[in-house]
DNA sequence: AAACCGGGGTG
DNA sequence: CACCCAGGTTT
């Protein structure tokens, strides 16, 4: 990789705009690298304006790293709920655990120690010790992949894994040593304000001049990024069992798909089923009385790799043999059991009916 | 190297 | 509606 940029100038450019014109964020008003570890964390695969109220209330409620490693698993699902990649959730309270036991509470700074932490890859090592502690470290996400490929004219397919390796010898190449948080925050800052996907406002960019792709009129033509393959179409029954005040839950295998999280009962179909053969595929399961179903709802969710399309169902239970990962819940109890995207559909259809 | 893991935004 | 975005872990 052969960088021809005036090293010292593109720094100077990008930092002075990035201090001049950097977002006032939560995570950007705290030194603690506990706090910093969490916005990155959150900020995997999430938009800034999503992250911002999960991570106010996330720090208010773990505010330290020792709150964190003692949490409920539950209770940090919940506060997780909505913001997606559940593992996340549960992979950073290990990272917390490691640290509160093998480092005095002290969060890690080097990349040999910090990026052995559950969940903490070579992107989330460098941002936290480039922004909490000043280290000249790599932080190549999306963003800074878009942006340099771009500047330097690298036009290698971003989707393959080997390419991150590029981008990492390149910023470790002109990374600023002064200001190692500002140049790598500046990229990506660069990358969510006027370097974007589509449509680059390249009249505004402060390193316009140092910008190889620009200078050729290629930046609409980068990166080069093959695309991914199209999801895949499941067909579920999702069924509110009721049982006096109660409903019953059931929660989901602690890996795979929404790992941990809990759900209204659910039977993947061949196809679209008629409610007396979910009676019976209910009867089935349960060793017990499931009658009374009757379909209230229908709708899909989307989900990067696949599809499910779900009838919703309300049905009477009566006597039940439950197997361990189900349970009998209130009202009251519902609300405090983390559930993703498709199951808030289902259970907003039902409070809408007064069913739960 | 490829597959698996959510949710939200844009055009 | 179709399409875009994206880091870590597991296989």
């Amino acid at each position: 990789m052969t960088i021809n940029i005036d090293k010292k100038q593109f720094q100077q450019d990008l930092i002075s705009w990035f201090l001049a014109e950097k977002r006032d964020l939560p995570w950007r008003r705290t030194a603690d690298p506990y706090q910093i570890w969490i916005s990155e964390i959150m900020l995997q695969q999430t938009r800034v304006d999503t992250v911002i109220p999960y991570y106010k209330r996330f720090v208010e409620k773990f505010p330290t790293l020792q709150a964190l490693a003692e949490a409920d698993e539950q209770i940090l699902l919940k506060e997780w709920e909505g913001l997606g990649y559940y593992s996340r959730a549960r992979n950073l309270q290990a990272g917390v655990k490691e640290v509160a036991e093998n480092y005095g509470g002290i969060v890690p700074d080097n990349r040999k120690e910090f990026s052995a932490l559950k969940g903490v890859g070579p992107y989330t090592a460098g941002a936290v010790l480039s922004i909490a502690y000043g280290i000249p470290e790599h932080a190549v996400d999306g963003n800074v992949m878009r942006v340099l490929s771009r500047i330097l004219l690298i036009e290698e397919d971003i989707a393959k894994p080997k390419t991150r390796k590029i981008f990492e010898e390149a910023v470790t190449e002109i990374i600023s040593h002064d200001d190692p948080s500002s140049f790598n925050q500046g990229l990506m800052e660069l990358g969510a304000l006027i370097c974007t996907p589509t449509s680059p406002k390249c009249l505004l960019c402060p390193v316009r001049e140092h910008c190889s792709a620009f200078d050729e009129g290629k930046q609409q033509d980068l990166p080069v990024k093959t695309k991914a393959k199209k999801n895949k179409a499941m067909q579920y029954a999702m069924i509110a069992v009721k049982e006096g005040d109660c409903v019953l839950m059931e929660q989901r295998p602690s890996t795979g798909l929404l790992a941990n999280m809990w759900q209204f009962p659910m039977v993947e179909l061949a196809k679209e089923a008629l409610p007396l053969e979910i009676e019976e595929e209910l009867s089935e399961n349960f060793s017990g009385v499931v009658d009374g179903v009757e379909k209230i709802t229908s709708f899909k969710h989307v989900f990067s790799h696949l599809t499910w399309n779900v009838d919703g169902y309300i049905a009477k239970g009566e006597n039940l043999i439950l197997p361990a990962h189900m349970k009998w819940v209130t009202a009251a109890e519902l609300e405090l059991l983390p559930i993703a995207g498709p199951v808030q559909k289902m259970k907003t259809a039902l409070q809408l009916r007064g069913d739960v």
